[in-house]
DNA sequence: TGACTATATTCTTAATTACGAATATAGTAT
DNA sequence: ATACTATATTCGTAATTAAGAATATAGTCA
């Protein structure tokens, strides 16, 4: 049963677990977006955008809407930024460790 | 460059996208924890358990101090913490949904 | 209707990740 | 030293994931 939920929690992390659906997911943060300029701003095909939107659509993270022939798509949960601060947060604190073992280092 | 840092917050979270390493760091919440422990509670193979230990170490998500024979490990950063609850609360809502969609569904 | 546009899906191949088995290491105790 | 214990690492294989190419679909406009 434990192991049930851990997997459903496993499966949201590795739907986010990729820099294309990191780089998606900040990209929908403030507001709704379409497929369009998803593609254009990213500079990536339009096959591989659909597929990395459909894997966070399946996880439930994001939703569309259709606007005459395009797609846009929004965050479905305000959490999925905060953790996205989180991790940016954890990031740093990770960086200024490095540069204070640098500086240590310097230091001898 | 804005394609390297999207990339290093992917990697965090293909560290944790695991349901091991989620259950790791669940049992590692409260308290710095022996290996041996997450082992025994797991029921996991002790070289599978290292494995997946060495993988959010190389995140440097958690670390280790060694006790004797024993080696303990604790989590790092508590923001990855904040994240594992924000995901419950993420899912306790897709849940809902869920539900709210199974009733409208039975009163047709 | 037929052509067109935006997006989605399928297929194939390459790359990555997971896991058990075996082995290595480091510390402790005798 | 030798034996033992806890943990880590390496290796080979199986499973999963990624991405481009080709194709399909659904909606719009003439």
């Amino acid at each position: 049963m434990e192991e049930i939920i851990t997997s459903i929690k496993s499966n949201f992390f590795k739907a986010i677990a990729h820099p294309t659906r990191v780089a998606i997911l900040e990209r929908l943060a403030d507001q709704e977006v379409c497929v369009c300029e998803i593609i254009a701003d990213l500079g990536l095909e339009q096959s591989n955008v659909s597929q990395h939107l459909a894997i966070l659509r399946k996880q439930n993270i994001i939703t569309s809407t259709k606007v005459g022939l395009q797609v846009h798509y929004r965050i479905k949960y305000p959490e999925v930024l905060e953790i996205l601060k989180m991790v940016e947060s954890i990031m740093t604190q990770q960086l200024e460790e490095t540069q204070a073992a640098i500086r240590h280092l310097a230091r001898k």
